[in-house]
DNA sequence: GGTAACTCGTACACTGGTGTTCGACAAGAG
DNA sequence: CTCTTGTCGAACACCAGTGTACGAGTTACC
């Protein structure tokens, strides 16, 4: 929807109303519109003047922020020995699934279900793409699904950003913790 | 609230609610009180006679769950091979864990934050006698928490859940996969 | 400075759930 | 058989959120 001919303000309260939206989702998933709009100080009618129901403004915060991420992780080195690459891409990641998190959520009940996983499609695909190669080259194991192991990764990372939420690690230990727990996972049967 | 004197009637629709609702709630965690009452063949008002209100009865239903597992995990042999064990553990823990997922969600979000983690005090406990078991026989690592090894497995299981209903892996592969993947997650770095 | 684009607040209609009240009726217990 | 306990359906009040309508006011653009 870009329109070439859209008055500055228009423009302006656009990216308000997203970047309060991000902001909101990621506290508590379930706001309402009128607690966005109030955040991105705009009437609750502006909102929907943009974005013609919630589940559309879910999925342009969504959008975004699979954007940015991309932008960040694109800059991973993945070369070299795979084990390193893996530990470096679980760093970067993690940042972002931590951050993300409640975001995730909220688009998990406001989006039209397999959309979710549509617009992951570029992240996942980088994780599939480093784990072929450790694969072919002898680092990961090959006795399971790559498409498993690509979740095995996700869940991992979820689980700590739910244990970090629930006080029972903390934000520092989480990184090293999933790279030890994934490089074991991964690496072949005797 | 168990009171001696309840007409034999009344207590037969109490135990047709309470499997009603499981039922429902193991499709669908958010289904309306009203659907649950249809489902267990009873007037909505009668529901809300036993149940003050639908987070107790969710209460209800979910703790009810927990002890027929608890009656199901504690005839499994945990004793012998500390892997081994685990993996008889994970082998009875995985059916309960793809049962009651609908539910623990329905859980999650209508009862008092902490309330689910409270009901799963025993069972979590039996994961973590094993794992600490295996520990100092040298089965299992311990440069990690025994928490996050906890945390890691309970994730893992409940991904294999997701990816079933995805249609990604079938049932029977979710076992297997599991253990495999857990296993070597929790194998001490040589 | 005129005009089109945009914003604002208020108000409204609608939805879908929860929990309660009522009075008539049925079923179990003694 | 009687009386208490329980059940039923329908109706109601309530709540919180979504999305729309209106009309007056404001802002950017040329």
């Amino acid at each position: 929807m870009v329109v070439t001919t859209r008055r500055a303000d228009a423009q302006r309260n656009i990216t308000a109303i997203l970047t309060a939206a991000a902001e909101c989702l990621s506290r508590d998933p379930a706001v309402s519109t009128s607690e966005i709009a109030k955040a991105a100080g705009v009437g609750r009618v502006t909102l929907y003047g943009h974005f013609p129901s919630r589940a559309e403004l879910v999925d342009a915060v969504f959008v975004q922020a699979i954007a940015t991420g991309e932008e960040t992780l694109g800059q991973v080195d993945l070369s070299g020995d795979p084990r390193a690459a893996l530990t470096r891409l679980i760093e970067s990641s993690w940042h972002l699934v931590d951050q993300y998190r409640a975001l995730l959520m909220a688009a998990q009940d406001a989006l039209p279900p397999g959309r979710v996983r549509e617009l992951h499609a570029d992240p996942m695909a980088r994780v599939e793409r480093l784990l072929e190669r450790g694969r072919t080259e002898g680092a990961f194991r090959t006795d399971l699904p790559t498409s498993w192991l690509v979740s095995v990764m996700h869940n991992v990372m979820h689980g700590a950003a739910t244990e970090i939420q629930a006080g029972r690690i903390t934000s520092d230990d989480a990184a090293p913790y999933i790279t030890a727990t994934l490089l074991a996972a991964f690496t072949p049967p005797e």
